[in-house]
DNA sequence: GCCAACGATGGAAGCCCTTCCAAAGCGGAA
DNA sequence: TTCCGCTTTGGAAGGGCTTCCATCGTTGGC
């Protein structure tokens, strides 16, 4: 059926241990060896068996990659980053999108059993506490972006620095009530992004009005929807002329829903009331908003 | 290391072959043995190693999709369709993205080659000619979604009828002065958006403006980019109090940078021009867009 | 009561590689 | 010349599974 290296060891005359040899870059072949191996190869149009490799080496070469498919795109930029360092390294994603944080248990029992990949890259979701166990005692190694597990590697922006640098951006514009639209203040990057907003009121000597803070108690995505941004930006908007003029907001996907609150409110960002976001999705920029660029090429490479 | 069928053959006091025929369901295995095999299995922890498997079966139970990562978020809509469908067969996916279409035909010789995967689904690009050559020759199954080559399968929503619908609809709403700011013909789709277009104005004895009807020359994805979308919306601008009220657009991509040029002009959107796109990608309905809805789950559960 | 046919089972062979061990060939040191 | 050690090579074993063929009871039909 298809070339083995049976195949191409009778053709060059030489034996099959060879053959993997020049296919593995071994250093004990001969130049001579080398290049009439990878002739025929040539000729034959031979390329490995993935599968066969993978039983072989005890290795797969794959990656997985559990992401949210229900929320931002955020996802889809990293995976350039990943992506790109894969076919680097001649790995293959396997893509696994959930769309609700309960099929994450599931779906990693389900792909990690029996080393099926070499690794998974988890993606913005919290880790269920019974997946976490799991894989301390798996050899699979697991890494977590833009969420966070103590037992694990993981990789994310830096909330604090952001949100700090965000709220300074708004203050140097010569805002001065600003409010913040925040997650679930269960999820740690909402946390943070708070702090540094706190930070950063603090060291302009700005009081943020309590009113002015606001934050999802939705467990669904810890708050991160475009749903939470329409909500809230509801609530700011019932504080009538009371509102804060610039609004620091935790997500670029919570900024769409809130941006589409104040256009149904017949008020306009930033003449009216200023968003700056976070994230860098790329509608961003459509939508007259601001907003902090995470490196998100650079975490998927890195991660 | 590693539970194998033999150590459940040996636990359970069968051979090795019957613990296959349980795992493949093979019927002709008592159901008093087959639950034994199950539970031992179940208590050992086994799970089938998916390359062996495969190395043996001579499938791989997976596909791959090779989509733009540079677009539209289209294919992350269907993506989810696909993914559905693929878990219900215990399947994986591969990803592969590319960022410029240059980039399709290594891919897929990488991948393709020596059944990597047992299916190809490709997305939203023209399908290189060296490429189809090569597909045609080679076994693994290829299915086109979102664009078309007379030599595959491929998958794509009714570009006639949507375009021709959403004319309809801006007619029924009052419009005469509509436009259409379309991709570069030199793609089916556009071609036939266009055709749509033109019969839902000819049923209303609607004559289109010439100058109403822009197209856009980029080669870059056929023109379905942001860019395009603003460009060409600068270009209606330009035609000053003389421009048409409605303006139906081949994409959403496009329709966001449409909007971006409307609002620099201080227009809005419907008041001052209604735009009508082509997709729903998700952000569409923030963005106070209509759109035709492109059937996107079931589009990618079928592919 | 005997034979054919059928259901259930065991296990060898094969899928295509990698890796390890043995062996061949060779040059230089003793 | 002999021996040693190095480079280069061949190929068996093994990785975990499926599948086919052979085997062994059983049972129904006569």
């Amino acid at each position: 059926m298809s070339v083995t290296i049976y195949d191409i060891a009778r053709e060059a005359n030489v034996g099959i241990g060879t053959v993997s040899r020049v296919f593995n870059n071994h250093p004990s072949v001969s130049d001579e060896t080398r290049s009439r191996v990878l002739q025929v190869a040539k000729r034959l149009d031979y390329h490995p068996h993935p599968y066969a490799r993978g039983l072989a080496r005890k290795r797969t070469n794959s990656i997985l990659a559990v992401v949210p498919f229900f929320t931002s795109f955020f996802f889809v930029e990293v995976l350039q980053g990943v992506q790109a360092k894969l076919a680097e390294l001649d790995c293959d994603m396997i893509l696994y999108g959930v769309n609700h944080p309960d099929q994450v248990g599931a779906s990693l029992r389900r792909n990690s059993a029996r080393n099926r990949v070499d690794g998974i890259l988890f993606f913005s979701m919290k880790l269920p506490p019974e997946s976490a166990e799991q894989y301390q005692s798996l050899k699979t190694p697991l890494v977590l972006v833009d969420t966070y597990h103590p037992d694990f590697d993981s990789l994310s922006v830096e909330n604090i620095q952001g949100a700090y640098a965000a709220t300074k951006h708004l203050i140097s514009l010569g805002h001065r009530n600003i409010g913040m639209l925040n997650a679930n203040l269960e999820s740690v990057p909402a946390r943070e992004r708070l702090q540094g907003f706190q930070m950063a009121m603090k060291e302009s000597d700005l009081t943020p009005n309590p009113r002015f803070v606001k934050r999802s108690a939705s467990p669904h995505l810890d708050g991160f929807t475009r749903e939470v941004g329409y909500e809230l930006m509801k609530e700011f908007l019932q504080l009538g002329s009371d509102m804060p003029s610039a609004i620091v907001v935790a997500s670029d996907i919570q900024a769409v829903g809130a941006l589409a609150a104040l256009q149904e409110a017949g008020l306009r960002c930033p003449e009216d009331v200023a968003l700056i976001g976070f994230d860098d999705i790329i509608i961003a920029g459509s939508l007259g908003l601001s907003t902090m660029r995470q490196p998100m090429y650079e975490m998927g490479s890195l991660a």
